[in-house]
DNA sequence: GGAGTGACTTTTT
DNA sequence: GAAAAAGCCACTC
């Protein structure tokens, strides 16, 4: 049986590139309310090129936070990498947020 | 088995 | 509109 942290991870990976996903949505496809246990799920995350947490956002299509990968890096790189993969950023928000949105 | 934590969400002040 | 509090679920110690 695999954890609930797997689970977000491999639905993570069904993200395409370009596009982004919430914390909710991942719950919601995994029939539960545990936004935090996502979240927690992604600060462990035990894959980090493989799952784009970068790619998971808030629910109001705010970047939320990030970890990076040690303490040198910060939210504002990640953005960067975002748009670089199509997503607009805007003052720490997605710009057609919908339109990224990728739902399961 | 129980208490604490978290990269969240929603409602209310 | 921004900030704070409460609520929720899964994981870790």
């Amino acid at each position: 049986m695999k954890s609930f942290n797997e689970r977000c991870y491999s639905l993570l990976k069904k993200v395409p590139r370009g596009k982004v996903t919430t914390y909710k949505e991942i719950a919601h496809a995994l029939k539960t309310r545990a936004y935090q246990a996502v979240g927690n799920a992604m600060r462990n995350n035990p894959y980090s090129p493989e799952v784009p947490c970068h790619r998971v956002v808030k629910s109001e299509g705010s970047i939320g936070g990030f970890r990076g990968e040690k303490t040198g890096k910060v939210i504002s790189d990640k953005i960067s990498m975002l748009r670089k993969e199509g997503i607009i950023i805007e003052n720490k928000k997605i710009k057609n947020f919908e339109k990224k949105l990728f739902t399961f």
